[in-house]
DNA sequence: TTGACTAACGCAACTTAGTTGCATTAATTT
DNA sequence: AAATTAATGCAACTAAGTTGCGTTAGTCAA
């Protein structure tokens, strides 16, 4: 079940992600809340807006969860096939804001795909 | 650095990889491996033939780490541009063994890629 | 073949990401 | 304002992976 009630740590956590597609682990957005909220509730929290399709996940580097604001998709169809970018120097990850088609192999049934992309950005790059 | 020495635990490794596509996690490959090795000696082996190229890794489902042998990179370069794919059935995973040209975007430098797919294997789905 | 060198190993203890149970707090509804 | 229960905080836990250190065992040279 997703969210249900309106509260503060749902309103700290979008206003981390802001209207940016930069995409943040647990525990880069526990260091941007300010007011001391715990770690569980920003879990469970996470839990329920991806339920809802307000933000979606991914595995980053190192094997951590990242997640980010759904643009792309629709209410309905959550197509995540936006691949992600993490850069090696400044660690920040976000989404592309371009859809890959991927040849679907035969025999299988892909119902879900997770492309990540790693490298510089821009900003290192300067 | 690689693999210096030739031992017990890289034979059983490679022997458990076989000639197949199929990625196994560090507890997958324990638990093939009849006779006590521990985890710590798996784990540092996985590390040294990755860096020799012999195997390379990726990020799966739950955050855990999978290792598969290297067939379709050469000795020199070692593109991974081809997909995994986990079977949220039977839980297996493997490289599929044809390559993916993704566009690299302007701006950034990509030196690496990383492409997941999940859903059903052909087993599961007959 | 033996001895020296050190890569590889086993163990225990640790780190980090994420989860669970349970009692408490607070958003919503009547 | 009272009742209902979603959301929270805390502590304890799990699981993946790492580190330090003393021991074992490949390899190479004498």
């Amino acid at each position: 079940m997703g969210v249900q009630r309106r509260t503060k740590t749902g309103e700290q956590i979008l206003a981390a992600f802001g209207d940016s597609n930069e995409a943040l682990s647990a525990k880069m957005l526990l260091s941007r809340i300010e007011e001391g909220v715990n770690k569980t509730t920003v879990y469970r929290m996470l839990d329920k807006l991806e339920d809802d399709g307000v933000v979606h996940s991914f595995s980053g580097d190192g094997n951590v969860k990242y997640y980010a604001r759904c643009h792309s998709c629709s209410d309905s169809l959550h197509l995540h096939s936006h691949p992600h970018f993490q850069c090696v120097s400044c660690e920040k990850v976000r989404c592309l804001d371009f859809e890959v088609a991927l040849a679907t192999p035969q025999n299988l049934k892909v119902t879900d795909s997770q492309i990540l992309l790693k490298g510089q950005c821009e900003m290192c790059l300067a």
